[in-house]
DNA sequence: CGGCACATTGACGTGCATCAAACCGTGTGG
DNA sequence: CCACACGGTTTGATGCACGTCAATGTGCCG
């Protein structure tokens, strides 16, 4: 599993065969998807919550969120995709978007059309399994966040969400789990972790106060990785599943 | 969209058809997987945390919760299941369950191999499609629990909750939105929502002094349907995704 | 230089946790 | 048929983690 090369559509590709064995053709099927490219500007919608859609949303630079919206003004962010992520690759069997989509910093996103990755689907029962599990992975996240908000206090939660980050940025090519560069405010993580951005700042000030972390530029860098693995819990295995043999 | 009937495998069939369109053979291959029952007390496992399984589990009756363990003893439901559902269909791509499984209540379940339904995949791309997606509507609702854990109170949470499975309920058949069984304890209410059986068991109670449900017998009434919608901004568009059209 | 988004700080309030005890229904065994 | 044990519910007193509100600081960009 090489990284086939940093084009976008490669690097979702890497995604996938990080969990799942597809062939040469399948590999070129996934690759010769037609996209199209937009630059989306910070904190603007990619889409709207409830808006029926036709097409997914590929990373290629920046950081997008899903999101809840309540009517009291509260925001919730269920899921933060990073380059090379789908941001709802789950809309192809679910159109109509329960949820939004906003960019968190300036962001450029590539669009393929639902009707295309259903002919890559049809075409291939391989690839079907392979975003049937990618969609299963984005829902073992789900699950592990809110463990934590249910079970954790706001440092530990913190602590596993920047692991978490490290991680991914790791397995996704962009910089070492103990230094990477996160483009998000304070109050955005405050929405990932269902706290307010004062509680956040003061926080992420003790992380720093004992030597775990430091974060400059928007760039975080881990100091004591098992200290803030510790701290946090984390255990990587949620991130990382064995690939799974070929069914078909 | 008739229900089939009461077999176990039937009410799974409705399921998916409530959400996905299937020929007759495609049914008659769902209707014809092989699978054994189980009974399993009340607070036993199904599923250890991190066990790798080689077969799913349907919930024939009672209630199995899925489910984070944290080290400090601190627990996390993130699912419950109701007769019908599929406790972990999502094991068949990634077999290594992350979460455990435990019954909630003296409930049966049925196993069905992996290698089974994976010949049934490969067999019909519709139902891995089906597959699919089923696992991104369980997502839809974890995804609507960390919203409501991150921006709403206890009482709006719990109100949320005691919605949406009268809604789950009144689709699987077992009752009415208004009027329902549940067999969980508040103990194990608490652990849903990341909260404790005493704020839990206070909350129960301002809901009823309210006059909006009484639970008696582990029957849940809710008297103004409206009125805890309203509390809870409950919205189950999240429950019912429009079906969609097939594509192979 | 002025404006703007974001980070930081402080004072104060509250929703929920924690701990501990009493209460209640149900099944069990003497 | 009563005594008891046990899982679950209910209640009260107290504390803390985090929210809220509001001001100030800071870097960046036009």
């Amino acid at each position: 599993m090489q990284p086939s090369n940093h084009q976008p559509l490669g690097r979702f590709l890497d995604r996938l065969l990080r969990r799942s064995a597809l062939s040469p053709d399948e590999q070129s099927v996934i690759l010769g998807l037609r996209s199209r490219a937009f630059k989306v500007p910070s904190h603007a919608d990619v889409v709207r919550p409830g808006q029926l859609v036709d097409h997914v949303c590929l990373v290629v630079d920046g950081l997008v969120s899903r999101f809840e919206q309540m009517k009291g003004g509260g925001r919730q962010i269920t899921a933060l995709s990073i380059p090379g992520d789908m941001c709802d690759l789950h809309s192809v069997v679910c159109p109509v978007a329960d949820a939004g989509l906003q960019a968190l910093s300036a962001t450029t996103v590539v669009y393929i059309s639902h009707d295309d990755l259903r002919a890559a689907v049809a075409a291939c029962p391989a690839i079907a399994l392979a975003f049937w599990r990618d969609t299963a992975a984005d829902a073992s996240v789900l699950a592990k966040w809110l463990g934590n908000m249910g079970c954790k206090d706001a440092t530990a939660q913190l602590a596993h969400l920047l692991c978490e980050l490290g991680v991914r940025m790791e397995q996704a090519g962009l910089g070492s789990r103990t230094s990477y560069r996160l483009p998000a405010t304070q109050e955005q993580l405050a929405d990932v972790l269902g706290l307010t951005s004062v509680h956040v700042n003061r926080t992420l000030q003790g992380l720093r106060h004992n030597g775990l972390l430091t974060i400059r530029n928007k760039t975080v860098q881990i100091e004591q990785w098992d200290g803030l693995a510790n701290l946090a819990e984390f255990d990587p295995a949620y991130l990382v599943p064995e690939p799974v043999p070929r069914v078909v």
